[in-house]
DNA sequence: TTTATCTATGGAAACGGTTTCATGATTTCG
DNA sequence: CGAAATCATGAAACCGTTTCCATAGATAAA
């Protein structure tokens, strides 16, 4: 493996001009600059990055910060962030924190050890205060989760926007008996304003919430199906359910139709996200622009890290959709 | 921020002596130790990872290649990667090529200034021999893709067998005009494998095949979509469908439901990979072991880096399993 | 013409660790 | 008891860049 400094006796120069022209420094002439390409080209030399990070103290390198790849609301998120940070020569370290607060914490090590020049958390597991004290190490900013605490910049939409949007229109459709299904995390406002726009639309239309039917740690399909079993022994049952993903919903009225109940007769169902499998079994939710709260993350991030600007609190704020289909 | 220096100097003694502690070097007494432990602890050192990886020559880091991540069997299969890798203290880069072949000799470049110790391809792009010079800079292997001239380790299934499989699937369900219906990757062996597989069972049962049958560049649920409008201007129709992912045939049904088509009655789709959409509405399809693969292609992968192995073909084979629902 | 500024280059320090080598103290073994 | 092996530590070299500083010639300004 060349080094710079075989480059540089090959041209006859200095290691000195050879750093100079591969980082387009001016004052080269442009005859040694060729000298130095020839060298280059020659000894079919590549800077080594692991020197270069560490006389610049920079990677070039951003954490992603999600749950779990392969919920598609995160791997959306992560397809548009790792695009737009390749095209401008950033790269992408994943770390899925499997709704673990260990493992979340493992994972900041990163920024201390420097192996990174700014992470981006699309969820949270800890309280703010445990995640606080990283900042010191380099830039923290949210996108998707929101927090009070934190002084970062952050996208996100206004989940209790997201609760209410999609209640209301459970409530419009007719319905007094509204379930209420999410994930189970405590520590994030996503969870709990999503939480709170249901019962504020509950509150305004005048309707009494039952607490059996607030239901958790539903995540994926199998815990949709789940919920429906638990639904499908009530005594008093709801009519309609509001959940916290598509997939969820999608597990709801698969167990559904297996037990022969009417979708959205028999229960209406409502998603989130409006992920593809949405649109392909025709489920009511409310769509989400990832693509767009990726980008504008990611975009963010560059710029702190390019600008060196200090991190403060920043918000850009989005908005929902709902997308009407045949579940409701 | 603290160096090693600074952990000496606070703990009288040598930047040698904190190393090995550091590194768990035996040959350090107890009572050192503890002064060193102690001076860490004060001074909130952490060793920086830059300057270790140019000393050591090595990243701890892999990288993996996928096309998209939001395709669910690149996402599966780099959440079992991601979460293998980080419990032996590995971190993942995630590559996608977005089936581009300038973006995959992009990345190559990665492995060539060593910010990775090692790469697993899960798709290629490129012919094997404009990959191949990369070798030299650091192990690669491969997982699910294959490819002949590539003498690296390779985790993958005998596709001739997928597509045989469910070919043959189709015809004891008693279909003689059979689509067959893929993506476009002329580089991999996935693709064409399991067309070989597709036409094998054809003709093993006597059947000619129409070339017109043959459709090309689907990958998601809206080819899948296209598709179907493909195969019912046809004057010819097929009977059934063979198609290289649940997401595709998903889009298929999706559309053919929309055309008050009878699944699988009009039309019999056979999906591949077996994804959750797929039990979801009730697909037959042809599972791959995605997570034994990811999981035995990391564990290969951190074995080479970590005893320095030479690169040399070694195939792990994998098995698919047909699962039947009431698509077919 | 002298002085200040700009251009072009190289030597050496710096980034923050790990590893090699040297050395002395201690233990083991014949 | 002396030689050999093992244990414990530190000084210095090293990994491969970038950056600071010095120098010198060329050009511009006074």
């Amino acid at each position: 493996m060349a080094t710079i400094q075989d480059v540089a006796k090959l041209a006859g120069l200095s290691r000195t001009t050879v750093s100079r022209v591969i980082n387009r420094h001016p004052y080269v002439t442009d005859e040694k600059k060729r000298l130095v390409m020839n060298a280059m080209e020659e000894l079919n030399y590549v800077p080594n990055s692991s020197a270069r990070r560490l006389r610049k103290q920079q990677t070039e390198t951003i954490a992603v910060y999600v749950p779990r790849i392969t919920n598609p609301f995160f791997s959306q998120m992560v397809e548009v962030m790792g695009n737009y940070a390749s095209d401008r020569g950033y790269q992408l370290i994943l770390c899925q924190t499997s709704y673990s607060r260990n493992q979340e914490i493992n994972y900041l090590e990163l920024l201390k050890t420097k192996q990174v020049d700014g992470l981006i958390l699309t969820s949270i597991e800890n309280e703010w205060s445990s995640i606080e004290p990283y900042m010191n190490y380099g830039p923290i900013m949210l996108c998707n989760e929101y927090n009070d605490q934190a002084q970062v910049p952050t996208v996100y939409l206004d989940q209790i926007e997201g609760g209410y949007i999609g209640t209301r229109h459970l409530i419009e459709q007719g319905h007094t008996q509204i379930a209420y299904c999410s994930g189970n995390n405590h520590a994030s406002r996503v969870a709990s304003d999503r939480y709170t726009g249901y019962k504020k639309a509950l509150e305004e239309a005048g309707i009494v919430t039952n607490e059996d039917w607030f239901l958790t740690n539903a995540y994926s399909i199998d815990d949709g199906k789940r919920v429906f079993n638990e639904i499908a022994k009530m005594n008093d049952r709801p009519t309609a359910v509001f959940t916290g993903s598509d997939e969820v919903a999608a597990g709801i009225w698969k167990e559904a139709l297996n037990h022969k109940w009417d979708v959205p007769n028999d229960l209406a169902i409502i998603g989130f996200d409006d992920q593809p499998v949405a649109d392909l079994i025709g489920l009511t939710t409310i769509r989400q622009p990832i693509k767009n709260m990726a980008q504008q993350a990611m975009k963010q991030m560059i710029d702190i890290i390019q600008h060196k600007l200090p991190s403060e609190k920043k918000e850009i704020k989005l908005e929902f959709e709902l997308i009407k289909r045949r579940s409701t």
